[in-house]
DNA sequence: TATTTATTTGTACAAATGTATAATAAATTT
DNA sequence: AAATTTATTATACATTTGTACAAATAAATA
């Protein structure tokens, strides 16, 4: 099998074959194998944080799993053996959260439905139960959820973007439209329809936290708290709901 | 990429392996040098128009040089020989319809200026003169507009977006914020900016036309007039507003 | 204890991508 | 008329990127 012809050792087809196995860089600190201690739960995790940041801030087609690998502190294959391919691993960034916020809008949903008189339940209500879960996240919460957010806002008029949406939030947005519907009953489905469009463009645009607000004014300004925003945001959206009911306002 | 004559497009062994220097394959319809008759505008424009649509369609990666100069019936060098490399060709897509924006914005400005009695320009003149021109043009425009709509919307919240948003239709934001906040004296300056940035938000997301809206409601509905969806959102907005006056709206 | 499974490191590769170069020919200028 | 500029076709190339494969080893299971 193995043929003594000297010189042509160095290009033989057995060369190509069999280089790389004597190379035993091995010696690189971090072995191979499953790790001693900790479970795959907590590389998992830290793969979606790095993914979550990278796609909010470089855009799906922007973010390279190599850049999640490296953020992630993982090797490239990591990514690929937890979430398959790329589209995968970015709905499960997109659902780890968005299962979370649908809970927490359902419940207040079904608590301002039990405390409704006379079965409407008002609309200040309605827009503060949407809105107040995803701002005060996306205010308060973690550094996840901010990301989170601004991941959110990112995907909003994208194409991408909408058949995500639609597939993780558009239920939750079905249940409210009817209040609102049932809240503005002289008001045409449209109207209430494009009102809940621009609460939630409204609503996303605060929270992607671009700059563009502390760029547009004064130096001065400092950063607003979270609950300032949302009271302006859940004032100026009643009104906006409410002004849809009167042809002459 | 492939080429459109028939004969010689077959890859016999002997092209795949040597032939690729001699091949003088310059039957192929089109022959190189400067075309006969047309000026380099109408090129221009193409390959405008075809970034403008799939920039907006795939995002800035996610929309490649080949994809753009195929769409325009160029050449993959000629995208590089009009506008040099890819994020030059994008702001180029961009400004060549945020001037007639801007310019569009700051005449009804001055207009509205002129006419204010008190020098106090009522909110919703405000409202209806930053908002109508870019919804008429989306609505009403050619296509080339609902494009720029949609890529302008896409844009809305990301980094890149921003920065591209801030250098060309910041100055013009400033000076409608001023007259907003002559017309709102009792209101803080951040919460007149939080207003502006719902109101923009959401003439982005309307226009943006990801069929969300028909996509939530009765099936039946049909697709709306944009003089209507233009009518609701000014309403929607003065309110808004107004509503940022009275603390116990 | 032996075998299998789970999770990691390390490498490879074909396709895609932005950019550059060469060749060519019409238009423009000198 | 000659030289230069302009605008196009055609090709090349180094990187990047998503995905796949091979090897290694700890944990789980039989």
């Amino acid at each position: 099998m193995q043929s003594i012809d000297g010189l042509e050792n160095e290009i033989s087809l057995e060369t190509a074959f069999e280089a790389t196995p004597p190379t035993p860089k091995r010696q690189t600190g971090k072995k191979p194998g499953r790790p001693k201690g900790k479970s795959s739960d907590q590389t998992r995790e830290r793969i979606l944080d790095a993914a979550e940041r990278l796609f909010a801030n470089e855009g799906y087609d922007g973010a390279t799993l190599r850049d999640v690998a490296a953020a992630a502190d993982v090797q490239l294959h990591a990514v690929g053996y937890h979430f398959g391919p790329k589209d995968i691993l970015f709905d499960t960034v997109i659902s780890r959260r968005s299962v979370i916020m649908t809970e927490l809008r359902m419940n207040a949903l079904s608590a301002a439905r039990r405390a409704a008189v006379g079965g409407v339940v008002p609309i200040e209500t309605l827009v503060r139960d949407y809105i107040s879960p995803f701002v005060l996240s996306a205010g308060e919460g973690d550094r996840g959820w901010r990301t989170y957010a601004a991941l959110m806002g990112r995907l909003a008029n994208s194409p991408l973007g909408t058949e995500i949406i639609a597939r993780h939030y558009d239920a939750t947005a079905r249940e409210y439209l009817k209040e609102f519907s049932r809240a503005l009953p002289d008001v045409i489905e449209a109207d209430v329809i494009e009102g809940f469009s621009a609460m939630v463009a409204a609503m996303l645009g605060l929270c992607a936290d671009t700059g563009r607000p502390a760029r547009l004014g004064q130096p001065k300004i400092a950063h607003r708290k979270p609950s300032d925003s949302l009271e302006t945001l859940v004032r100026f959206q009643t009104a906006g709901f409410k002004s849809l009911g009167n042809v002459d306002g």
